[in-house]
DNA sequence: TATAGGATTTGCT
DNA sequence: GCAAATCCTATAA
């Protein structure tokens, strides 16, 4: 890692994923990613958008596959529960980049993943909170420590357990189908009656604030309580 | 160096 | 329903 890689946690991801490429082999012609201009939009919108989308991940042999069903938008302004509203610190530095890369932050001893969204220097981001088994369900099970299908991916830290998603994510480009990437829909289209808005799980700040979207009915949710 | 708190999860009552 | 577990980050001293 060269000392300007070193400076720039972003930089030296797209390092790391560009020599992963011939090491994993997981970038296929068959992958189809969301270009960089679909992430270019307020974190409402493409919240919204990602509910019935796939999230991949592929560590060596073990590709694992979710539909999601729940997340939550956080604003680049007048959000006083999103991370960037303290100012941009090692911690935040992702979301102060370019749209479509992973911002991946630690708490309580877990992780949780987020997309970052709209232009540069306007941090705001997409936490995928949870998403449906759908492909690689034994390597959920094993990484989880649980066989109920139900709970592997249900809330943020879990699914980021079953994604194999760690601090090592953070920055990644998340268009390249590298490691970690989403997927459009191929069936199952979610219409727009089939979506709920709430507001948000655990914030403890501008609760007055409906940015969470959930595929009404979904089992597979995390937070079962009944959310306005 | 110390401390408080968090976009959580789990298990127990 | 409640509280413990767990550890990183930001802030203050």
């Amino acid at each position: 890692v060269d000392a300007k890689s070193r400076s720039s946690p972003i930089r030296a991801r797209q390092l790391r994923a560009g020599r992963s490429k011939s090491v994993r082999g997981t970038s296929r012609p068959g992958i189809r990613t969301l270009d960089r201009s679909y992430f270019q939009r307020p974190p409402a919108v493409v919240a919204r958008e990602l509910l019935g989308h796939l999230l991949v991940s592929q560590v060596g042999r073990a590709r694992v596959a979710g539909r999601i069903v729940e997340t939550e938008g956080y604003l680049a302004e007048g959000d006083s529960a999103c991370h960037a509203a303290r100012g941009r610190t090692p911690k935040t530095e992702v979301m102060f980049g370019p749209p479509g890369m992973a911002y991946v932050y630690p708490i309580h001893a877990k992780y949780c993943f987020n997309v970052v969204t709209e232009d540069v220097d306007h941090p705001s981001a997409v936490l995928i909170r949870a998403v449906e088994p759908i492909e690689g369900i034994r390597w959920m099970q094993r990484r989880r420590g649980f066989l109920d299908v139900r709970n592997l991916a249900r809330g943020p830290a879990r699914l980021c357990q079953a994604f194999s998603i760690d601090r090592s994510v953070n920055g990644l480009d998340l268009t390249l189908g590298q490691t970690v990437w989403i997927e459009p829909p191929s069936a199952r289209i979610v219409r727009p009656g089939d979506v709920q808005v709430t507001r948000r799980v655990g914030v403890t700040s501008a609760h007055e604030l409906k940015l969470r979207f959930v595929i009404a009915g979904s089992r597979f949710v995390s937070d079962l309580k009944k959310r306005r």
